[in-house]
DNA sequence: CTTTGCGATCTACAGTGTAGAGATCTACAG
DNA sequence: CTGTAGATCTCTACACTGTAGATCGCAAAG
């Protein structure tokens, strides 16, 4: 990659963070990069192309946490809260994780790590791809839905929303009236979701 | 909802779903209703509103799944067929359920069917909402990677994929290369995630 | 020196969402 | 029946999008 292909994505990434994806256009990044927008073009072969840079650069903000603990649940809650912390960093790009498939030398990486955490857990071969695409499809999706806000637009005013309704349509809704009514702290939540996923894998120790 | 509005959402799916997101402009929409762009204004505040009438009709899809079995597990699993169904049925669109948060009556319904299955499990009220994003996030997730190609990006060709790197690079990888190989069977996938998730319910009875 | 090739520029084009002004039609009040 | 209010639709126009194509300057290679 080089030092131009990373100025123009990091130009791309800091518009995305201060006025969303939207307002990602190939004239505001060269604007930003200071030139003119067909000058991007010898570095990025398209915009789907700039977006897929972006992809990139956010997988590798996430590398380092692969490397440092040694026990295998260290490891993967590292990743899980490193994954959170690019989400808070970047929330209008983070959506194209979910959306742009990437097979970059980064991505294979950090693969590799959640793989090897498997292995060390004692997950059987089998078993470790499936079980890493069951948590990387979880960890991503609540992040994305934590910063996008599919969660909290369903917790925003959970009494407001149950009114619309007759009881007997949302049963659950009212039954649940208090709980859902409680605030939501969403690290303690993150943490829940880990503690639960850990059990399935330990579940498959020999 | 009127008449007219459904038959714009009916087009605007239509025309996702034969020629991808990016071909559902207002001039497409208006020219297979009939008419012209302006007047779909009247019916749709704007395009993100159109979007978001294509995620209202797709939960529309998805609800009568929630309804019929009495056991719980079945239930839940008939939800997350369906929900794999709806995302086959309109793969291009499907991406808006995770990118754009919804609380239409449906979306609220079938959040009420997964609260009113945990609760036939026995997990307590305090950890049913908690529950549901954990398993609404992690089958929203898996559907959208399986029609957008995030899972079969990273599988096809595993081969030519570890060769581009260093074998201490990706160890886990080169551990795994025999089952890596092997294809992939998405439906018994699928399955077998559910299977584990419904051992996390299950360790939640009293 | 010339030649090659790459990065940057400028212009241009087809396509986008939608604001704003009018036209047309329906339904109801007098 | 006429008059009017309101909704729906049409037309035009505007600012903006991604990028194709031609051109220019400059640094390195022969």
């Amino acid at each position: 990659m080089t030092d131009r292909r990373r100025q123009i994505l990091d130009a791309a990434l800091a518009i995305a963070d201060e006025n969303g994806l939207a307002a990602v256009s190939m004239r505001a990044v060269a604007q930003r990069v200071g030139v003119t927008p067909m000058a991007l073009y010898p570095h990025v072969r398209s915009k789907a192309d700039l977006l897929d840079g972006l992809v990139d650069r956010m997988l590798a903000e996430l590398l380092p946490a692969s490397a440092s603990p040694a026990d295998w649940a260290a490891r993967l809650a590292a990743l899980g809260h490193e994954l959170r912390a690019v989400a808070r960093r970047h929330p209008a790009a983070f959506t194209l994780l979910l959306a742009r498939p990437s097979v970059t030398p980064d991505a294979v990486r950090a693969t590799d790590a959640v793989y090897q955490a498997l292995l060390d857990a004692g997950v059987p071969d089998e078993h470790v791809p499936r079980v890493e695409r069951l948590l990387s499809t979880f960890v991503l999706g609540f992040a994305a839905s934590e910063v996008n806000g599919r969660f909290s637009a369903g917790t925003r005013n959970p009494r407001a929303r149950r009114a619309q309704f007759d009881e007997d349509q949302v049963r659950a809704h009212h039954r649940l009236a208090k709980v859902l009514d409680e605030d939501i702290d969403w690290d303690a939540e993150f943490d829940a979701d880990l503690d639960d996923l850990v059990r399935i894998i330990e579940a498959y120790r020999r």
